[in-house]
DNA sequence: GCCGTTTTCGGCCCGACTGTTTTCAGTCG
């Protein structure tokens, strides 16, 4: 059994525990070890070969035992037990908004409730109203939550979020009352899918603020509404909270409320190790009221970092991995900017299956000030996206030439073609055609469900060839949509390496692909990044915006990214491959 | 279940909001 599975297991595991009525502690124990397994840098197969997974900090006695059995035999008693103590129901049932693990034991127990058809049931046989700590509303609410379940339980990609936020972002901004206001949350830290909206506004009156926010056109529902917290719902599902704070707390709130959850917990133990008390009013000497104000004013995020003596930590690498070893040791890198991208590599035109015509796309990144624009469109296997023939790739390499020369455009135009990478690992094009291209893009785009070692042998294959440039897509998953192909990355990633090809960050906001988790130890061992937005019409270029923000996340510096590079540097970097 | 320069027990981040009950537990982020 592979390490992703392991860590859906532990995973699961902590979830059975809760609905049990387990400790916080030994559930968070679970929770906790899963995400270490996640973002482990090491060998997972040497690390349990050697023992080493005990020196690991969050995973102990009992879990070292419980991965290593998992390897080992793919099976585990004591999770198999576990699973057939407890419905499958009450699991789904964590997704009813208001209802937690210990409600639903309750329910469970009290009026044996194993689904959740049969608690539509109790809940209109008027039967959970009469719980004790339960009520009327309560009820409605459960009756409520199970309807919008599937409207409203779903992530937003993060690319349609901004575009929500920014205009609520807008709309409060006007109001005089409103002093400072940020995007918060799995936005902020520009995570590829985003759960809700988080708003942080500065004012000393929030009434006002309160109510521009819950009758915001579009809001279908106010599910809170407090002093200083307004949660509302707009159709299509999303939702989106308001804290108003008082501008002394402004960035301790926006700090908070960023998160991640992990992040936090990280911050509040170094404040306490310092004996101070951290939470999104303030910080406290430890022990103190933790009403009273600190002497010392907060004039920014940074300051806060700076008073537990760490460097300043970039919303992006929140996540409460190991930014904040990285941040007391000063190795926080310089992330990539979206003003050092002077072009992109795997674009599309209207001569495969692109809206836009290829001078309309160089006139698109003309006015985007690019350098260079690769013209990557599909090579003939992919009927399905109009690829091109020899003979029109031709065409098209003869044209982009001519444009070259004419000096049209200020943006140098590359000749390339997205070849697609077929089953056996063969790319689509013979070696005498690809020669004739500045650079060669490969990708999957069929048999998608070839098992992890055809997959893996297949793009192997691919990258080896002399004339591919760069792998583009890596694991064809569409978020929120289409699970990735089973495929063996760190192999792919080292193949990359020893190959001196370039891996592709597909920026599409619908793939992402490469993930940010695995760029920070790829980049380290050498891989260079290529942040492409594979856009099908001129508006989609904007979608290095989401590549740049995932690349931030993935911890990388300009230096890593050959979007970043000037026209001459690219151009010896293609002769070299 | 994990952890330890106050180490093998007794902690484990912190607070708002809701709905219940009348001082608080559960949920959520």
């Amino acid at each position: 059994m592979d390490k992703n599975d392991i860590i859906d297991i532990l995973e699961e595991i902590a979830v059975l525990l809760e609905l049990k009525g387990e400790g916080v502690f030994k559930v968070r124990a679970y929770q906790s070890g899963a995400r270490v397994l996640e973002t482990l840098e090491e060998d997972f197969k040497s690390l349990v070969d050697n023992n080493g997974l005990i020196n690991i900090s969050g995973i102990g006695k009992a879990l070292v035992e419980k991965i290593t059995t998992l390897y080992n035999t793919g099976k585990l008693d004591y999770y198999d037990q576990l699973k057939a103590s407890v419905p499958n129901g009450l699991i789904e049932m964590l997704d009813i908004p208001g209802l937690g693990a210990k409600k639903i034991k309750a329910i469970h127990e009290k009026l044996g409730v194993d689904s959740i058809d049969k608690l539509t049931e109790v809940c209109q046989k008027k039967l959970v109203a009469d719980l004790p700590g339960f009520g009327v509303k309560s009820q409605n609410k459960i009756l409520t939550g199970i309807k919008n379940r599937e409207a409203y339980g779903k992530r937003h990609l993060w690319w349609r979020a901004n575009k929500v936020a920014e205009i609520i972002l807008n709309e409060l901004n006007q109001l005089p009352e409103v002093e400072l206001i940020e995007n918060a949350g799995s936005l902020r830290r520009c995570l590829e899918t985003v759960g809700d909206l988080d708003f942080i506004v500065a004012s000393s009156k929030p009434e006002p603020v309160m109510k521009k926010f819950t009758s915001l056109d579009n809001v279908v529902e106010i599910t809170a509404k407090g002093e200083t917290k307004s949660s509302v719902r707009f159709d299509g599902g999303m939702q989106a909270d308001l804290r108003v704070v008082p501008k002394e707390q402004f960035y301790f709130a926006l700090h908070h409320f960023t998160g991640s959850k992990d992040h936090n917990i990280l911050m509040r133990q170094r404040a306490l190790s310092k004996g101070y008390s951290l939470s999104e009013w303030g910080i406290t000497a430890k022990g103190a009221d933790s009403k009273l104000p600190m002497d010392k004013q907060f004039n920014s995020e940074k300051e806060i970092f700076e008073f537990l003596d760490l460097n300043y930590i970039p919303p992006e690498l929140r996540e409460g991995i190991d930014e904040l070893d990285a941040s007391e040791k000063n190795v926080i890198p310089v992330l990539i900017n979206q003003k050092e991208i002077r072009g992109s590599f795997h674009n599309h035109t209207n001569v495969s299956d692109g809206k836009n015509t290829l001078d309309e796309m160089a006139e698109a990144a003309q006015s985007l000030r690019w350098d260079f624009l690769g013209i990557a469109d599909h090579s003939k296997s992919s009927f399905q996206a109009n690829g091109l023939s020899e003979e029109r790739l031709f065409q098209q390499i003869e044209k982009i030439r001519k444009i070259n020369q004419s000096g049209k455009y200020k943006t140098h135009l590359f000749s390339g073609v997205e070849c697609d990478i077929l089953p056996n690992g063969e790319l689509d094009f013979a070696d005498d055609i690809l020669k004739e291209l500045d650079y060669v893009v490969v990708s999957v785009h069929s048999a998608f469900s070839q098992s992890e070692d055809e997959m893996t042998s297949r793009v192997i294959r691919a990258l080896e060839n002399p004339y591919a440039t760069m792998l583009g897509h890596p694991t064809g998953r569409l978020l929120l949509r289409r699970e990735a192909y089973a495929i063996n990355l760190e192999k792919i990633i080292d193949t990359a390496i020893s190959n001196n090809k370039i891996i592709e960050l597909n920026a599409n906001p619908l793939r992402l692909d490469l993930d940010w988790r695995l760029w920070k130890k790829a980049a380290e061992k050498g891989l260079l990044c290529a942040i492409n937005p594979d856009a099908h019409n001129t508006k989609d270029l904007n979608y290095v915006i989401a590549g740049v923000n995932v690349a931030r996340k993935g911890w990388l510096e300009s230096s890593q990214i050959i979007n970043t590079f000037s026209l001459d540097n690219i151009k010896r970097l293609f002769l070299k491959n």
